[in-house]
RNA sequence: GGAGAAGUAUCGAAGCGGUCAUAACGAGCUGCACUCGAAAUGCAGUGUACCUACGGGUACCGAGGGUUCGAAUCCCUCCUUCUCCGCCA
């Protein structure tokens, strides 16, 4: 959520900076009339309220006095109607004030490349050679069904289609993956492991920016009104919502495997076969909770950490930087790490690492002291997924894949699959 | 799922429908004094947000409604925690 005073302050560059994103269907102009209206709505009904506080207070001493009340209560029953009617405009302004901005997306990094969506993002950096198969390579559905590691067919009868069954060594790669990468983020980079609830409520998906937008993406339950998280971004980052946060504290790393739940709504067609897009995947997260000044030295950072998984996996990969109009709704800067994958003769969308400034700590109001008498400023979050393991699945499967069928397994797997091969049984 | 209890500022905790609630009291924290220094002690200060004609004003006692001239206090709905029972990995 951008602050209301920075919009009023400075109209004209926040306005080109959210238009650079490309067409939006929010109405920036509107906040400012909404406010001036809240604004003089305010400043009435407080004087009114200034004067029934006072006036209430002559009562009791009057009473004591032996004088009679009736006139003055009569007068301050009037006093007090009005103060609900205005009340009950000033709540309805508010309201559609904070609705409004909930749907403005938040001002993209002056660095980011100005453009209107994918075809404009920028390569910053290339790591590994894609490999020159010498033989007809398979696709990593193909490769997973032959080797019996991988069942669509059946999960679709289980559940529907995008849905996949891990099975055997197919099940302990994905397992193997997740450890890996939890392991890496833990002892090597410095993040606390966390284990979150995989459903969260309406609240906590407004404050990372889910909703109200998006939630036609989301899994939702009905009943309860909550919902399952499309990505450990969600609880991870309102972890300490509400809160302000002793200065000393930060900056918070914390990392989560949990699986991820999307609808896929409007993305019919593409990518359908594989494990490329899926309703139910698995993701270890990265987020973190900073001081403003640090965040983008911290983005630099969590960058780097997501790319290590692939570096050690010998997964070749490229970094880009999302322009503006490909930057997704909450984001102010985002890196995308694609990982190469020989059957779609590509490089694929493998981590999203993006800072958020302070878009989402004013949402959740996540807020910290820089000492014991400093005034509470808003946190810095920044999140990256480090890494999708299905797709880090399928990349293995079909960078490593051998002339007979088989998968070797890469060398920092090893430990935790107890062999270096998956093969045709 | 059933019965009961409770949610007050950083923590603990008091609080009759108003006149010592701009939330007592205790602890913590900050500053000062005392001290070679520390502890102990004493004194002072110490929530957040919004509006502002910068003098002030308004709101917040789990959340949201209601009653009233006036609500932390009374009523209703919901949430969370705890205890007991039931069920259960």
């Amino acid at each position: 959520m951008l602050d209301i005073k920075r919009i009023r302050e400075d109209f004209d560059n926040v306005k080109k900076s959210i238009e650079s994103r490309g067409k939006g269907d929010y109405d920036i102009d509107r906040t400012i009339v909404l406010d001036d209206r809240r604004r003089d709505l305010l400043a009435e009904v407080e004087a009114l309220k200034a004067k029934q506080n006072k006036e209430s207070k002559r009562i009791p001493q009057m009473k004591k006095a032996g004088e009679d009340t009736t006139e003055l209560m009569a007068e301050l029953k009037e006093l007090s109607a009005k103060i609900s009617e205005l009340d009950v405009q000033v709540a309805e302004v508010q309201k559609e004030l904070r609705d409004l901005l909930l749907t403005i997306p938040n001002t993209p990094n002056p660095e980011s490349p100005i453009g209107k969506d994918d075809s404009d993002n920028v390569e910053i950096r290339k790591w590994g050679e894609p490999r020159k198969f010498d033989f007809e390579h398979k696709a990593h559905w193909d490769l997973g069904t032959d080797l019996d590691i991988l069942d669509f067919d059946r999960a679709a009868k289980l559940s529907g289609a995008r849905f996949t069954v891990y099975k055997g060594m197919g099940a302990r790669l994905e397992r193997a993956l997740i450890n890996f990468m939890l392991n890496l983020h833990v002892e090597e980079q410095g993040y606390t492991e966390m284990i979150t609830p995989f459903i969260v409520n309406r609240e906590t998906m407004e404050g990372t920016g889910q909703l109200p937008k998006f939630e036609d993406d989301m899994y939702h339950l009905e009943e309860t009104d909550q919902f399952l998280v499309p990505t450990a971004e969600v609880p991870l980052t309102n972890f300490r919502n509400q809160e302000i946060i002793d200065g000393d504290e930060l900056p918070l790393y914390f990392t989560a495997y949990t699986p991820c739940f999307r609808k896929e709504a409007g993305s019919a067609g593409r990518d359908t076969r594989g494990l490329v897009r899926q309703h139910q995947f698995n993701k270890v997260e990265m987020v973190k909770v900073v001081k403003p000044e640090t965040s983008y030295d911290e983005l630099e950072k969590l960058t780097n950490d997501a790319e290590a998984v692939l570096q050690k996996l010998g997964l070749p990969y490229r970094v880009i930087v999302l322009s503006t109009g490909d930057t997704g709704f909450s984001a102010a800067k985002t890196y995308d790490i694609e990982v190469w994958m020989p059957s779609y003769g590509r490089y694929v969308e493998i981590s999203s690492c993006s800072n958020t400034e302070d878009f989402q700590a004013r949402r959740a109001n996540i807020r910290f002291r820089r000492d014991a008498k400093a005034k509470p400023e808003f946190v810095h979050t920044l999140n990256g997924s480090g890494l999708a393991v299905g797709r880090t699945f399928a990349a293995i499967l079909e960078n490593y894949q051998n002339e007979d069928g088989s998968v070797t397994i890469p060398e920092a797997l090893r430990g935790f699959m107890g062999c270096d091969r998956i093969e045709k049984k």
